[in-house]
RNA sequence: GGGCUCGUGGUCUAGCGGUUAUGACGCCGCCCUCACACGGCGGAGAUCGCCGGUUCGAAUCCGGCCGAGCCCA
């Protein structure tokens, strides 16, 4: 074996040896499933450091469970569709998607995608991951977007799906629909407008663009000032028209002058309002982002253009009172940062049952239990169904047409899929008789494609098992992908999706911010492995608590990879003495270590179980290195040198470094791997999680153990203080104990002989030097110190000793004082033997080393 | 504005009713002892964000304040 663990060598072997097989799921296995609902991330091209910790924590969970006897699934699948690769293929290839087939494009965004999974793919091979690669699937195929389209038309037939004209974000960059959970929010400053509606009527509006499409004000029923407008009519400026003054309660009195504009729409407020009041609808925005010709003069002009115009005209006809400068924050959509606009338009919907989800969500256990919370207040907080149906071209089409003649809405029947309604016409006519039908061109919400994968890979429509075991996931999709899997769970087969979710934080950078192009702190797993291996990178992805967010860190990635070289040096010292070892004779310091390895087999199982490979990998390491390697190898290290006892040592050595691999495996696949194949046949990976033996747990001789490791610690100590070599030889160490402790490890540890004494021996002690302690007597004795200094030098040897053990009465000017042994130091020599003695003191024992 | 999480040596962190408050990195000193100098041994370094309260006892529980982050409005 080489001194030196060469990582990157290591696992660039073992990527090579190791065969896919290995992690296949068999659905007609007998042992226990473990079905793990892994997210399909989005086909970027790059896999971050984020889906790394992700990726990381489920390897953890898979490794783990295999090893105690699950039949494991462990999924990759790809998200594609979406407005980002539209995006990015429109760059690539310098075109607008409505400039080429539809069909064309589409391939386009196939060919694309396909390339960023292969580079994808080829990161997460590199990290170690036991993905089970013979259940990958990509939604953009259409074996999975069959499946989407089945969703919806079993959906549509329960009555859960509908079309409906409605008020929804759109965004006017990209021409389309977005979900509620697809605004991200910014803040910013803008101008809180002063507008003189009448000559008692004064508003406060920070869209004043919109006051065309005014439809009502408000006022608050508690606000004197206003009292009397209640219930009359006022005339909006510019356009004209008579819009009614209304109470209701959630008009804020203090904000501006406490009378608010209704108008179709400014924001989801305008929404609550108009339906609460069943007002008319005024909309003067085209999905562009244009006006229209409701807005009169304004027509035609973009939102901004018109916000200006507006605001100079009502200057000029003096109806502007004031601006004054406010923080505010806007909606914007979350690919584009384009600020969202309501309009209201004919949509597909996915309706919500909030109670009913979040009763189901309740029987889900989530880990750590508060990010349950994030879910509650995002589902009580929505307002309106979901919005399923988006105006783009790289999606799943909604299977369904309307009939020409009649208007009936024809939805795809089960075997006719997967379908694009644009191709293809129904196959049967519609029940007017007409066969004339408009395809439906808008195409449903990637998170339709994402929102079944629990089923998918559970074999739905034939569900095989159900729920599945485990959502993994990250604490920012709780709203959207952990929320739309529970209702389409709900919705589709009326059952929960998993049995439990573990929510991972996110990764931030070395300084504490999100990882970001235009901050530059971004870190790749490829640059960790090309320096420290995957491991290491594996021991970071552990280092981090669940649930918490955490920060990439160069130094814990040097610390793991220093671990692994010390791991790599005991075993190389394990295996250079193993070999005919037996389970016979163990002598204390081998029960002591095999007791504790026991023990941390159980902690180690516990952690494992909530997640912690934090605590966990902390345990083992703590143990290989300051146990294991500090302690037992060098107590043990002189039976196996002598060969003297040394068949119960082999037999420890190589049943510690046995148990430790397979506790490591689930983080460190390779080095564990490595070091398996040197003393033991197959892979680590196929053989069990270590069981606790009980018969090695032994507190007598643990207890022994640690005496033996305190008194070996303190002896080294004196010899550190003393400017001795630690492997110095020391004249005699005579231990007085209660403990049965191994003197023959301790005398070859401290290459000194050592013997055990029932009696404490035969001590002269002798005080060498007082020295007192002027900050005490001092004050007491002022002037007078240093003559008590000069008694007490000149005591006499015995009275030296009774001063330093109980105190002494003296003379100081002809009065009788009692002098405190804490009013001095003292330095005492100790001779047995007829040899100087240092004695020493543990918890236990005394110990008095003969120099 | 609301919800959630977090403020512990220089840095990162464990502990979450009684500990001499854990460990890592860094720092200082000694040591190339036949597994390991990517190592060993030893040391210095913390009024546990601030203010109150509960308690015999609080870093730990409660309340308030200040600060950071995330999610949401």
């Amino acid at each position: 074996m080489d001194k030196e663990y060469k990582s990157i060598e290591v696992e660039e072997k073992w990527l090579k040896q190791w065969y896919e097989e290995m992690y296949y799921f068999n659905w007609n296995s007998k042992k226990p499933r473990y079905i793990i609902d892994t997210p399909p991330p989005y086909p970027t091209g790059s896999f971050h450091i984020g889906h790394a910790l992700n990726w990381c924590i489920i390897d953890f969970i898979a490794r783990y469970k295999r090893m105690n006897g699950y039949e494991v699934m462990f999924p990759q699948g790809w998200d594609c569709h979406g407005l980002p690769t539209e995006v990015k293929v429109e760059e690539k290839y310098k075109i607008r998607k409505n400039e080429i087939e539809r069909e064309k494009f589409r391939e386009l965004c196939v060919n694309f995608t396909e390339e960023n999974i292969k580079k994808m793919r080829a990161t997460a091979k590199r990290l170690g991951f036991s993905i089970d690669w013979s259940s990958e699937y990509v939604t953009m195929y259409p074996e999975y977007y069959s499946k989407t389209q089945l969703s919806f038309v079993r959906m549509f037939k329960d009555g859960l799906i509908y079309r409906g004209y409605h008020p929804v974000v759109i965004c006017p960059r990209c021409e389309t629909t977005i979900a509620l959970a697809e605004i991200e929010y910014k803040k910013g400053k803008t101008h809180l407008n002063f507008i003189k509606f009448s000559e008692d009527v004064l508003i406060a509006t920070t869209r004043p663009e919109l006051i065309p499409a005014c439809v009502a004000l408000a006022v608050n029923p508690q606000d004197g000032r206003y009292s009397h407008l209640i219930g009359k009519r006022v005339k909006v400026p510019i356009t004209g028209q008579e819009v009614e003054i209304l109470v209701d309660e959630s008009v804020d009195p203090n904000f501006g002058t406490g009378i608010v504009m209704i108008c179709t729409f400014g924001d989801r407020q305008d929404v609550k309002w108009w339906k609460k009041h069943k007002l008319g609808m005024r909309v003067i925005i085209n999905r562009d982002g244009t006006l229209n010709e409701l807005a009169g003069k304004y027509k035609g002009m973009r939102i901004s253009e018109a916000r200006e115009k507006i605001i100079e005209d009502f200057k000029m006809e003096g109806i502007l009172l004031k601006q004054i400068e406010i923080e505010h924050s806007i909606g914007v959509c979350w690919r584009c940062k384009t600020a969202v606009e309501i309009f209201p338009a004919e949509q597909w919907f996915v309706r919500v049952d909030k109670e009913r989800v979040l009763n189901m969500a309740k029987e889900v256990r989530w880990v750590p239990e508060f990010m349950f919370e994030r879910l509650k207040t995002w589902v009580e907080s929505m307002e309106w169904d979901w919005v399923i149906s988006r105006q783009r071209i790289f999606a799943t089409p909604i299977p369904v047409w309307y009939c020409k003649k009649c208007g009936k809405t024809v939805v795809a029947e089960e075997d006719w899929l997967p379908v694009d309604p644009i191709k293809e016409r129904p196959r049967k006519s519609c029940d007017c008789g007409s066969d004339e039908f408009d395809a439906e061109k808008d195409v449903l919400d990637t998170w339709m494609d994402s929102s079944i994968t629990s089923l998918v890979i559970a074999g739905w429509p034939e569900l095989k098992e159900y729920p599945v075991s485990l959502r993994p996931q990250g604490h920012d999709i709780i709203r959207t992908w952990a929320f739309y899997t529970i209702l389409r769970s709900i919705s589709l087969v009326n059952k929960i999706p998993w049995r439990e979710i573990v929510v991972n934080g996110i990764v931030f950078g070395e300084d504490g911010r999100k990882m970001s192009k235009s901050i530059g702190n971004i870190i790749t797993p490829e640059e960790v492995v090309e320096k420290y291996g995957a491991d290491s990178l594996r021991q970071w992805a552990a280092s981090g608590v669940i649930g918490e967010d955490l920060i990439f860190s160069w130094r814990e990635v040097i610390a793991s990879s220093r671990f692994q070289q010390k791991l790599w040096s005991v075993a190389r010292f394990v295996l250079m003495h193993i070999g005919n070892g037996k389970p016979e004779n163990l002598r204390i310091t081998d029960k002591w270590i095999l007791s504790k390895l026991n023990k941390l087999i159980s902690s180690v199982r516990d952690k494992m179980e909530i997640y912690r490979f934090d605590e966990a990998l902390k345990a083992i390491r703590n143990f290989v290195w300051h146990e294991f390697a500090d302690n037992y190898i060098e107590l043990v290290k002189g039976r196996l040198y002598s060969g003297k006892e040394a068949d119960s040592a082999k037999f420890t050595l190589e049943y510690v470094l046995d148990r430790i691999l397979r506790l490591l495996a689930p983080i460190t696949p390779f080095i564990t791997e490595e070091i398996w194949s040197k003393f033991r046949c197959d892979s680590v990976h196929l053989q069990r999680y270590p069981e606790v033996e009980k018969d090695f747990i032994d507190e007598k001789s643990e207890k022994a153990g640690e005496e033996m490791k305190e008194i070996l610690s303190v002896i080294r100590k004196l010899k550190h203080d003393r400017g001795l070599a630690l492997n110095a030889p020391l004249k005699k160490i005579l231990i007085f104990t209660k403990l049965e402790i191994d003197i023959l490890d301790l005398s070859f540890a401290t290459n000194s002989s050592v013997e055990l004494t029932q009696e404490f021996p035969e001590i002269r002690e002798e005080v060498v030097r007082i020295k007192p302690r002027f900050s005490i007597i001092g004050p007491m004795f002022r002037e007078k110190s240093k003559e008590i200094a000069k008694i007490v030098e000149a005591l006499e040897s015995k009275e030296k000793l009774k001063l330093c053990f109980e105190g002494i009465e003296v003379n100081f000017n002809s009065e009788k004082i009692f002098l405190r042994p804490e009013w001095f130091d003292f330095e005492i020599r100790r001779v047995i033997e007829g040899f100087e003695a240092e004695k020493l003191e543990t918890r236990n024992s005394v110990i008095f080393v003969l120099c």
